[in-house]
DNA sequence: CTGGACATGTAATATGTTACATGATTGC
DNA sequence: GCAATCATGTAACATATTACATGTCCAG
């Protein structure tokens, strides 16, 4: 049910379309959230139908018309709710970690490039993560850019403060990540040879 | 589709019936996987069918019989090829953050306690697994310990420290979250005052 | 006038959760 | 004999993934 109060807190910046936000949920958003178009249309939808948004149709180009869709009182107050409710802690069910326990299965080499493929990945991520950060700092990243406007300076510090927090923790995170597979590197050396 | 593989990556150790692995699902492996009986209980019979697992009818107490299930060459030569094969990457999906990034929505108090609750949660974690992890160490893990028996010291030696490779990802990840709860704590001592 | 971005979905499948259902065995 | 544990599921629902389908608009 997660994916409700994503796009709502979306949704807390500005309108947008589906489109809209699907492009967010796979550019900077991601991060912090993904989720594809097939999922998103029908969840507004469903949205609209419990009153939690509104949509408007607002022309484009010639003929064509969008759905642009906002946040309602109603949405507000389910989203605050969902904000101060408590979190059911996560499961783990990390295929990674499950490889790692039964490494010994696998050829050495498939592992090291394993190993070098997450190594790539995460430090892509980390690279996007500390790039976003930047503007979160200066406060030119959009969708945070589109929500501050209407605040005033106090709440535009508060906003922008948990948003760096999020990020550090995500960052923390990646390069948390990125020392274990050093370590893992290290390891297959020490048990087969470089 | 990864269920299938911590199912034969744990029926390795020894062969088990389903309410063997649900209860290591809930117990020491419950770090590295987690399923209910109603997930485990139809996907053992599945890969039955396919062909990956064999079951034995084994007689419990007088009438009773169970189910013991054990890893075919096909189910063994699947783990091997899934072992080998490149992780898919996880798309972010953590509620946790999501909720950080907004937390501006919520009242002081209220985010106050769901830190107190995450760090309780992940001092909980870190206790168990370094506790398992010793349990690793000195070999007197139950699955661990039922799946060296059948190796030599230098394969033992590999299945160890592999897993305590994992443990140790874990632990550090465990480690990071508090350290990013702890910063969250400061973080709305400055912003509100203590 | 064409390709890429914009826009909105459906369908089928896979995976995961919650609740319910049932019975045997073992230890006290 | 009674409670806790062992044992094995089904059913309904919720969520997520993959593939497909269709059409508009705008820039070059």
């Amino acid at each position: 049910m997660s994916l409700r109060y994503a796009l709502i807190a979306l949704l807390t910046g500005r309108p947008m379309t589906g489109y809209d936000i699907s492009k967010s949920f796979s550019r900077s958003v991601a991060h912090v959230w993904h989720a594809p178009d097939s999922q998103i249309y029908p969840e507004l939808n469903r949205m609209e139908r419990d009153g939690l948004l509104d949509s408007v149709e607002v022309p484009w180009g010639k003929r064509g018309t969008k759905k642009e869709y906002h946040v309602t009182e109603a949405g507000l107050a389910a989203f605050r709710e969902w904000m101060e409710s408590p979190l059911v802690p996560q499961r783990q069910r990390d295929p990674v970690y499950l490889k790692a326990a039964y490494f010994d299965f696998a050829d050495p080499e498939a592992v090291r490039e394993q190993l070098r493929q997450q190594q790539a990945y995460w430090e892509e991520q980390l690279a996007l993560l500390e790039q976003t950060r930047a503007t979160l700092v200066d406060r030119s990243h959009p969708t945070l850019a589109a929500r501050i406007s209407k605040l005033n300076e106090r709440e535009a510090e508060l906003a922008v403060r948990y948003k760096i927090y999020a990020y550090d923790g995500l960052i923390a995170r990646a390069r948390t990540e990125l020392e274990w597979i050093k370590d893992g590197f290290a390891l297959i050396d020490e048990l087969y040879g470089p």
